[in-house]
RNA sequence: GCCCCCAUCGUCUACCGGUUAGGACAUCAGGUUCUCAUCCUGGAAAUCGGGGUUCGAUUCCCCGUGGGGGUGCCA
């Protein structure tokens, strides 16, 4: 039999990072398998399901390139098929009908009442359940909808899929659905059960504690590959000590026997860490057109105060760990109105002597034949040796020209910075120096 | 309450009966460098508890404890 998985999300605006891992392991499977990865959008909440979400969900997809084999099925448009399968099953009395709760009949899905129901779960392994420890469910409302049961298997049905991928949360409606598939006489697919990604306090990730959303990452700055292998290495490890892989890599590797079956914390240090990884190792290209949208999303100018932009781009991107941190740390190259860093200045200017030492800089880096990198690291060592240390002479420097306490290297600085800046802001500084 | 699942450094994980229990992030201490980032070296850091099975258990089994999930005319 063909592998044929689904992503199956309902539409709500908003993709959470569980979900979207969900839909990372279903495209690694089929793409291992060499099988089809489908997308089924669960868009029978009217309220919810707006174009407007249907398209953030795209968006996802597209962002993080969970690329589908066939055009995305559309659950509300399933629906006559869902309840026309619903009155069959009742015909052939494996549902009945019942005034549930008094809002009216329902049509109820009756499970075995004997034996054992079981099911071997790719991940968990093998899953029994006593047949009377299960209820009687609901698979169509008193307003004549389906629910989500009966829909989902339904249309799993129509989509031939051979394996169930999804959260750890959908254990016990295993057993319901293997039962619907069993009566519409159909072979239930493989199932397997993703571990939940969870919190700090060991609970369900949400928005509470952080970015929740695929959306936030990106608009947070972090790189779609990035986060990818982040979250593959959620419940999934390679084997070896393999952590940063190309998605080939990943698709060569994936198997669900190697998936864990314990829920995984969500650690946005280390995926920081990756993501600053994947920045430094992108081609140029992609970062500058990344830089340039930051830049003007944060409206600062784009074009450097001098030398040209990719002089400045050598230095910074190696030490950008998510793209939002772009503006703050290298506005000082492009505009005069930059910032200074409080804890800097307190720390590196004002200091007893620091404006009549910056003063003295400025007159300095003023009299030098040339303003290269050579000759402005050879007159901070020389002053340096009259001040006891390179650090005494270089902080102060920096925090002038730049406001802040770190970035690159001082007389690359200095350079891109260009002398006639470098010597008006030694002396704005030793202004605020007092 | 009932049902199901899970359990290795702080975190993500490797190990599929025999290892000084490995790697990564984070962290600490050095080194390189003008800062930061990088890079290099080193340190600290884990098998939840108790029973079994076995010559030998992190690994297999049982119990306990802890955590999670489910128990909707939500999905």
């Amino acid at each position: 039999m063909s592998v044929r998985v689904r992503f199956a999300p309902s539409p709500t605006g908003n993709v959470h990072i569980g979900n979207i891992r969900a839909a990372v392991f279903n495209w690694l499977f089929a793409r291992h398998a060499g099988g089809q990865f489908l997308l089924r959008v669960e868009d029978t909440d009217r309220e919810r399901s707006t174009p407007e979400a249907i398209r953030t969900l795209l968006e996802c997809m597209k962002w993080l390139d969970l690329n589908y084999d066939e055009p995305a099925v559309y659950q509300s448009a399933q629906t006559e098929r869902h309840l026309a399968v619903a009155a069959d099953l009742e015909a052939r009395g494996l549902a009945y009908r019942e005034n549930k709760g008094g809002t009216g009949e329902c049509l109820i899905f009756r499970m075995p009442q004997d034996g054992e129901l079981r099911f071997n779960d790719l991940v968990k392994g093998d899953m029994k359940k006593k047949a009377k420890d299960t209820q009687d469910f609901v698979i169509v409302r008193s307003d004549n909808t389906p629910v989500f049961h009966l829909a989902n298997v339904v249309d799993d049905v129509d989509m031939t899929i051979s394996h169930v991928i999804r959260g750890d949360d959908h254990v016990e409606n295993t057993f319901k659905h293997i039962e619907l598939f069993k009566a519409m006489g159909a072979e239930p697919p493989q199932y397997a059960h993703l571990p939940m990604i969870v919190n700090n306090m060991g609970k369900p990730y949400s928005k509470r504690d952080g970015a929740a959303f695929v959306g936030e990452f990106k608009e947070q700055g972090y790189m779609p590959d990035a986060l990818f292998n982040f979250l593959v290495l959620l419940g999934w490890a390679p084997g070896g000590d393999r952590e940063i892989m190309t998605r080939d890599e990943m698709i060569e590797a994936f198997t669900l026997e190697r998936c864990k079956s314990s829920a995984a914390r969500f650690d946005t240090k280390k995926l920081k860490w990756m993501n600053g990884e994947y920045i430094a190792k992108q081609p140029r290209d992609a970062f500058r057109e990344e830089f340039l949208a930051r830049m003007k999303a944060a409206g600062v100018p784009t074009t450097p105060l001098s030398g040209d932009l990719d002089a400045v781009l050598d230095p910074i991107q190696p030490r950008t760990k998510t793209f939002n941190d772009i503006p703050a740390n290298c506005i000082y190259l492009f505009t005069e109105e930059f910032p200074f860093d409080e804890a800097a200045v307190s720390k590196r200017l004002k200091p007893a002597g620091t404006a009549t030492f910056l003063r003295e800089m400025s007159d300095a880096f003023e009299a030098l034949p040339e303003f290269t990198l050579e000759s402005t690291e050879q007159l901070v060592h020389a002053k340096s040796e009259a001040l006891g240390g390179m650090g005494a002479v270089v902080h102060p420097i920096r925090v002038a020209v730049s406001g802040l306490s770190e970035g690159p290297g001082l007389f690359e600085l200095l350079v891109l910075v260009g002398r006639e800046r470098v010597c008006a802001r030694c002396r704005k500084a030793a202004e605020i120096a007092g």
